[in-house]
DNA sequence: TTCGTTGGCCAACAAGTGTTGACTTCGCCA
DNA sequence: TGGCGAAGTCAACACTTGTTGGCCAACGAA
């Protein structure tokens, strides 16, 4: 996740300043978004000079594509017994979101970039359509149903994380998995209306 | 909605201008969020000077003010039988949302701009939490009901207008009624879970 | 030690930003 | 017709942005 060498690669001298530039891109970004977080600010918070962050990412986009890689790490829905994968898709959402900055970054920078919409559109190609295919009554409403739960689960992260409304930031998590669980188990399970 | 002049205030003779300059700055504020909408471009599609909207405007964030002004228009939840109050709501944020850019520039901006997000919570505070108001049952929940309302109707609008997730752009407006109407419906009038 | 490689800093560039002020042109009223 | 205020143009300002290249110090192998 971080730059953090992997076997294979043998560790650089410069690694612990690769990772302070992520994480402080990672903060900013999630902050900011995409035009506001700029690379001086960046490199400011990771005490060093801007130039290193060119040098170790190329240009901007480099650093937002180095910094921020989201694997929302799904469940197999194939293990949970089908009758409650809408509870346990929006605790484990929920969770995600509460310890992970990457992810309000991405959604911030999806309202105002191009490449983030794109990312965000691979994303939900990659990670919850799949989850989808496993759950889903009639195959050929697979892409329908995925996407009505990505618009709960991502208008819930817009309300309680970007725009902040009070009363959504004011949920207990249980709460959130009560109301909209059920939601989301019909959007999956149920019988097209 | 328009600089146009109403009663009892003279036209000016450069009201034509005034509204050439709100209608490039929507246009841009939509499609490019704050940072980007740069106040040369909105003038150039305006083809006027960048001082002209300086002039009348003061600064960005007061051309932003006066641009993106919001009136849901939301129906008098009084006059309308109870129990669907889910699907009408959900018609008509749809029917303001396909015909109303001022909409998606809200929404761009409030996703990375605090002024832009506080506003957003106004709006949630003066137009939806009145619907909550009059069809909630239990007068304490009404918060976090308009809140939970809130999330659905913004999370479509999100995965719709402003990240164009394929299948969400590809629903038909009536799927999305008989699909959110009863989430919505559930989340004002149904009993707590 | 010596020398190439790597990590890091500094100063600068070119482009673009919001914003300002001086100047010219237009339209209307006396 | 003259004059006055509004409408509009032009050029520049001060600043920030991403980005670049040159320079120096630290390191590790020979």
């Amino acid at each position: 996740m971080t730059g953090t060498p992997t076997k294979n690669t043998r560790p650089r001298r410069s690694d612990a300043t690769r990772d302070a530039i992520l994480v402080a891109a990672r903060e900013r970004f999630a902050a900011d978004g995409y035009e506001r977080a700029t690379i001086r600010a960046i490199a400011k918070d990771a005490s060093i000079d801007p130039s290193m962050v060119m040098r170790y990412y190329g240009n901007k986009e480099g650093l937002f594509a180095a910094a921020v890689s989201v694997d929302l790490r799904l469940p197999d829905a194939g293990g949970l017994s089908p009758q409650d994968v809408g509870a346990v898709l929006v605790r484990h959402f929920l969770d995600m979101w509460e310890d992970d900055e990457v992810l309000t970054a991405l959604l911030r920078v999806g309202a105002t970039n191009q490449a983030g919409a794109e990312r965000m559109q691979g994303i939900f190609r990659d990670q919850l359509l799949p989850v989808a295919r496993q759950v889903c009554p009639d195959p050929e409403q697979i892409p329908t149903r995925a996407a009505l739960t990505a618009s709960q689960l991502l208008g819930l992260a817009l309300t309680r994380y970007v725009l902040r409304i009070p009363p959504a930031v004011a949920l207990h998590p249980e709460e959130i998995v009560a109301w909209l669980g059920p939601t989301v188990q019909r959007y999956l399970t149920a019988p097209s209306p």
